[in-house]
DNA sequence: GTCTATAGAATGATAGAC
DNA sequence: GTCTATCATTCTATAGAC
């Protein structure tokens, strides 16, 4: 299953001589392709894969369904798209964990981004939940390679910390559990915790709030020295 | 949408006049149902509402298709029926958070009660995941209710140990969320917790070392006094 | 490049024989 | 109480006019 999807980055075929009818045909299907892009997360991250249905997400697109399905040829190719594109955003922002900050300040930042994106990104946090809980039917071959790797190097760094006495001997691999788990649980629980907010989505404040707290029982959770993040 | 629907707990009715008929028939159906209910709640944790089809829990089961529609009239009522019982179970679980315990034990015992619960309904916690996600739609009234009531009184009890200064300062309300979070993560995102443990379940002691973790940071992070949780 | 109309397949639910 | 056969609906995807 990890193979035998090729990737479609540009059909807009290299062989096309008209330059200038292209770029400008480049330029209406890069817009197209965009819109459908962006009713699609919404969409899916709704109803999941098999609750969205392309009319819906024509609709949101703004365009009718046979249009959208001459953009992306089958629904899959679109979902497989979406997938991609969240995967990226969350490896982006995993570099900031490197080996040269301490432990405060690599935490505090790897829990600020993350926090980020599930403000920003709660449609993808959401995706990518649904994708796990099923299985993880179209990433299983990401969870294997890249995000296996990368949460490798980080357990080595965090049990650096902890040989070094910067932080106390807890399991690495389960404090990154915990950092994934209550960063995306702002995303993927968002509608849970807008109704007991009264039904409101929580202000920038309350974020802000939210934030410091997940970082404060965290970093003190694990005695790292030198605290101090307001 | 909270008081319309009336579950039918037996609808065996009290006018058959055969005792012994009705017993033996009462005793084949709850078996059937119970089968049904079982198969449901797999295939709905890995395909959604709208992924599972009514066959593949026909399937699971080992009743023919009609047999199902026989027991249970539509999907939406059977998917109910699993909504109500996981929400029947977290709720039992959350009674053990009693006022009257410190927040060492309160918490330890909260913490422990919902790993249970994650490793012994992993797919209750799924689809309660789900539900939310999709905007609540069956379970709305619940969660402006019940989980409302809940949290809020949960809140109040945290804040009273704040007050006390037996804990430090936190936002109870967050507080609450990271234990939700971090509890359901092990249930929701099995399946990359697996992968990332080499494609195999937590073993017993795994999931120990888990549940140690999660005890040792949250209580450490809010400074609970009397850390004694081996 | 856009859109109407529709083909082809899958699904929820039911009828009716046993 | 069980099960085969089938209806009615919905959905993905495509054909073909503009």
């Amino acid at each position: 299953m990890s193979g035998n999807e090729t990737i479609q980055k540009s059909t807009i075929s290299s062989t096309e001589p008209d330059i200038q009818s292209n770029s400008l045909k480049a330029g209406i299907r890069q817009k197209k392709e965009l819109q459908i892009l962006e009713a699609a997360e919404k969409v899916f991250s709704e109803f999941g894969y098999h609750g969205a249905t392309t009319q819906m997400i024509a609709d949101g697109a703004g365009v009718p369904k046979a249009n959208l399905h001459y953009y992306f040829p089958t629904k899959l190719v679109l979902y497989r798209r979406i997938i991609d594109q969240i995967f990226s955003i969350w490896l982006d922002a995993a570099q900031s964990f490197d080996e040269n900050s301490d432990p405060v300040q690599a935490l505090s930042s790897y829990i600020d981004k993350k926090m980020q994106i599930s403000r920003s990104h709660p449609h993808g946090s959401r995706i990518w939940a649904n994708e796990i809980m099923q299985g993880a039917p179209i990433i299983q071959d990401y969870l294997e390679t890249t995000l296996r790797e990368w949460t490798n190097s980080r357990i080595a760094i965090i049990q650096g910390w902890i040989d070094r006495g910067l932080i106390d001997p807890v399991d690495p691999r389960h404090l990154l559990y915990m950092i994934w788990s209550v960063t995306q649980h702002y995303a993927d629980f968002a509608h849970q915790i807008d109704t007991l907010n009264g039904g409101k989505p929580l202000s920038t404040s309350q974020w802000g709030n939210a934030c410091e707290n997940v970082k404060k029982i965290i970093l003190a959770g694990i005695g790292a020295k030198g605290v101090d993040i307001k």
